[in-house]
DNA sequence: GCTTGGCATATTGTATACAAAATGCAAGTG
DNA sequence: CACTTGCATTTTGTATACAATATGCCAAGC
């Protein structure tokens, strides 16, 4: 592929659909469980049947939705299995990520990981926890940009997509969201240092904790919400 | 889940269509790079365009089919990048489904899988590559199964089409055979000595030399074929 | 009173008709 | 002669009509 070409990626109507249903899912517009009635799904989106149908199987190949024949299609819900099993991976690939990062991090990225690490600081500092897990996710994507793996990437993002559908608020509580700080500048000086097996370390702790805290939130229905 | 449900899986139209593409991809039938005809496929399948378009987009989402907007379906052609990209994941995979496995093999799956491996001696020994490749898959698919991370499975098994529908012919002397058949020994007794950081590290030194393979052998057009 | 059978309704599944876009070809122009 | 331009054809995109299946309700039987 030469830098020549423009695609003018003029998005379909089924990817559309597929993108708002999407959203929908992942911010909680539609709950899991919920079921998708297809007619009042097309008014909402106001697109017809054929293009809706479409969007449900990219969703369902993605893990949002379940299909069940003749009986239409539901947004998931994941069991504590599904969570401990979907972190599992996401730790081995955010681990793959770590070490193939190593090979190809230049200085202006890290001085941009380092950037974005003192603005997480002060969110952190400012209990601001919705600036923090925005800062958060963009630090991780950046590190997958990094590592220039496209299948990992992909695979990345649509594995997180579906466990972001659980719309998990986990039990981070103030000692555990210092720790996951402290954990994050670990990282960075890891990637600083060229250090691929720490960093696969760290990332693979990091998300281990993550996953515990999002299985214990989801048994504990007092867990202490920040 | 409980143990009493049996649903009845009668596959539908779509998804019976997209199993029928999936294997004429991965088995050769289509050839990577063909175009999607979509009323030549309706004749050939016996569906009409909806469902056969709703199997195409299960078959874009796997990563078999790219879709281009109203220009159709084609079979996927994956570059030198895509094969490297996707070794490394499916290594990563790999190495954890073999430390998952350390955790919950029992003494009956060593015994199933010394006898795999057996069989698989007997093939090498045979120069019997197609049995051997069988075996091989079927010792890899029961490790992943040992594991028991459905994500995992799920990942695994997608990926692996992926990288199928290559129909690649790796350039498999002699020599790499044996390596091969000597890993896969060692990967056995690593499991059957519960040492889930020795088989990770067979599992992934094996799955890089496989990509080596392959990706000297698409540049080499007169590599040796066995 | 609870279950079962059958009917009416609603919903999903598939085929097809129509619309929009791309492709290929031929004629015209510099 | 190469390049463009316009038209006919093909192909894809979307909506809708019809078919098949599931769902919910009510009545009848045990």
């Amino acid at each position: 592929m030469d830098g020549s070409s423009f695609p003018i990626a003029r998005s379909s109507l089924p990817e559309a659909a597929a993108e708002r249903l999407r959203t929908l899912i992942i911010e909680g517009g539609l709950q899991p469980g919920a079921k998708l009635n297809e007619r009042e799904l097309c008014e909402r989106l106001g697109v017809s049947r054929t293009p809706l149908r479409e969007a449900f199987r990219m969703l369902a190949a993605d893990g949002l939705l379940v299909q069940l024949p003749n009986r239409g299609a539901q947004v998931v819900a994941l069991s504590p299995d599904d969570v401990r099993d979907g972190f599992e991976v996401m730790a081995a690939l955010e681990g793959l990520a770590g070490e193939l990062a190593v090979a190809r991090v230049t200085d202006n990225d890290i001085a941009d990981l380092r950037a974005l690490q003192a603005e997480m600081e002060a969110a952190h500092l400012q209990h601001d926890l919705p600036a923090y897990y925005r800062i958060n996710r963009i630090i991780h994507d950046r590190l997958n940009a990094i590592a220039g793996n496209a299948v990992l990437g992909q695979t990345y993002r649509t594995l997180n997509a579906r466990l972001h559908a659980l719309r998990f608020r986990s039990n981070l509580n103030r000692a555990k969201w210092d720790q996951a700080v402290a954990e994050h500048r670990s990282m960075i000086a890891a990637l600083a240092a060229r250090d691929g097996a720490a960093l696969r370390d760290l990332l693979i702790r990091h998300l281990r904790a993550k996953q515990q805290a999002v299985l214990a939130s989801m048994n504990n229905q007092d867990s202490e919400i920040l």
